[in-house]
DNA sequence: GATGAATGAGGGTTCATTCAT
DNA sequence: AATGAATGAACCCTCATTCAT
């Protein structure tokens, strides 16, 4: 069986694409790192752009995917349910380090795939969070507000622990990779929500927070 | 003269650094695009190592400059200070949108020479970001609440044009490149300032936008 | 099989690297002359340097390989010693002609890679003939004289050939790399042990060599 | 005045191509130890083959001249006017050790220029020992013996310094460069000349020489 | 199914030289 | 007389890929 093979090879691939880029990693390091033959990169995935573009659809549908708001949460609050969203992709993308780092980073280059991509799932995620705020709004959970920078905010928000994690292991003295700075991160966007999205007092635990810094 | 070529070869190698990468860019493609020889490269920045450093650290020296604020600004409120150095960064990478995004993906590869500009010029903004809130903070200017956070909106909000630019243009369906963009930008960013750092009613205009969208 | 194309690469790197140096020779020219592809001088010998270096340890090995005295002769007398020890370093170079020149030649420059050689290669060759001197003028077979001198001498007479063939084929009408040249070689330093180092009376042998020159 | 500028690039040159070889010495390295700007050596010399070829043909001419028997030695015995000749050879390469060490090697490669100088220069040097040795054999000066053979031992003896210095020094602990070297190395030459040549009794000086070692 | 040999294209750099000044 | 900018060719090496086995 092979596929055990494979994933090795995606496993190296999305390592190396992330600490040096796709044009800075060659097939011979992804080979060596996943221990099998270098052929195999062309055998399996047709070469290494095949493999990189695998690695980049596999990704953006997981995280499609996470953006999904299951029947139960549906039930709940608006308010609720965006914060359900927001940890679901903070989430995804922290069970795929790599490949969310890579992913942002090769979305800033300019090329035919990217731009495929682009138009692809940004809209569909853009598309998902402009609803759920629409409704926030109409319903009174939202304060009426400009959806376009509200949305601006989010994606900041959303995608800077893999867009520059240096950034925020100065802030929390904490690597984004440990589990324990996503609680925190999460926390802190709920206080935002509730006191710019919201507009209510912040809560108890934003106090404390407000203390300790 | 050869200021002039060397310019030529950093405008050249600026623009298609943005455009594919550092790895993706040949040599010989910078000295076409520049219309030079392709030796110079080596002859005058001592390889493509070196022209790729002293466009990182030439744009980071602007950078840090134009955080600095002016006697003049000094006199003002510690909103108007902060909405200037906010301008003002964003002016600047808008001056060099090129530069300015090569910086920011480059950024988030690791090796030796990203780690040490990151702990030089990234530290150095977040520190002077940070003595602007905790002022405005005391003074009661600004709501008390947790200034990391705050921070991190901050720089998602000053990167992101730069960062994400297909995303802001789908947003306002106005390129991040166009001089309006900026003048709306920085628009919302007041709002966002107002409302959620000051804690004050939004401004008519912001109502306006409201409207519009 | 790839035995045979690494061989073709050898033969053809000795013969140019004994023809142009190696600084004057290119890969380029190593593999057309090989007639395999350029890469491969890389994907074997991991660059030229490294090609150079495996010529140059092999044909030393080889060399003090040739210095060693089977069972057999070490039976016979020490001059008997001494003249198959001369010709068996003189028949070893003759077999690889291009590769004795080349080293013999970039023995001289230099490098790292040379110093360490010397002082591995030469001074094992030194010590040997050293001590087979020394056992020679204890047991008498040899006139007593300062040994130093007489290692010059040696030394001088087996490298000539391959260091300085112009001037032999000058003198001998005879290229160094005829067969036949080496009896001729071998003739005259037999004449020169007996007489020089032995102090007996040349040969008749010796004799007629004398009238025809 | 160019004149010492000249001298600087030749005495540069002579330095460097007896460290790493023609091929292996840059023009840009030349002009970089002779502290003059690059373009001279094309300007002065015709380029770095010019700069080259003025060298050889200066030393080998200097080597020739060195060879010649002034009107006072040639009232000497034979014997004598053969060691004056050694002595001066010995003497000139070694007030142009960088030259000399340059030459012997270039003169191992296969080019036109080398050819050329060689059926020019080292046929001269044949022809005069030559010369030499017959008349020592007929007027009974030197004993009977093949004179190709002895012509070899000479030349041997006179380049090996220049050649393989490294071996000369493991054995005498002594650079060639030293100035005492030459005088230890014509005596050596000196006791070769009366045991081997001449067929006298070694001199008293051998004697220490023979306890010594 | 999987491999190691081999390839041609292109990578960045260095070279000796030229030319206007 | 002497220079610094600039050139085009060649340098060695690595690349992703193919192919027979």
């Amino acid at each position: 069986m092979s596929e055990a093979t494979r994933d090795k090879m995606k496993e190296a691939a999305a390592r190396l694409f992330y600490t040096q880029g796709y044009h800075g990693t060659s097939v011979r390091h992804i080979a060596e790192q996943a221990n099998v033959n270098i052929a195999l990169v062309s055998y399996y995935f047709g070469g290494k752009k095949g493999l990189f573009e695998q690695l980049m659809t596999q990704f953006l549908e997981g995280y499609l995917e996470a953006m999904h708001i299951d029947d139960e949460t549906r039930m709940k609050s608006t308010r609720e349910q965006l914060l359900s969203v927001i940890r679901s992709l903070l989430s995804y993308q922290q069970n795929h380090y790599h490949l969310a780092r890579m992913v942002h980073r090769e979305m800033t280059m300019d090329s035919v795939l990217v731009r495929e991509l682009m138009s692809t799932y940004l809209r569909k995620e853009k598309h998902d969070f402009e609803q759920l705020l629409r409704r926030g709004m109409k319903e009174g959970s939202f304060n009426k507000q400009p959806i376009d920078f509200v949305l601006i905010q989010l994606r900041g928000m959303i995608t800077l622990p893999y867009y520059s994690p240096q950034y925020l292991r100065e802030l929390y003295q904490l690597s984004t990779t440990e589990p324990y700075f996503i609680n925190r991160y999460v926390e802190h966007l709920t206080s935002w929500i509730d006191s710019c999205l919201c507009g209510i007092e912040p809560t108890r635990t934003n106090r404390v927070m407000l203390k300790i810094n």
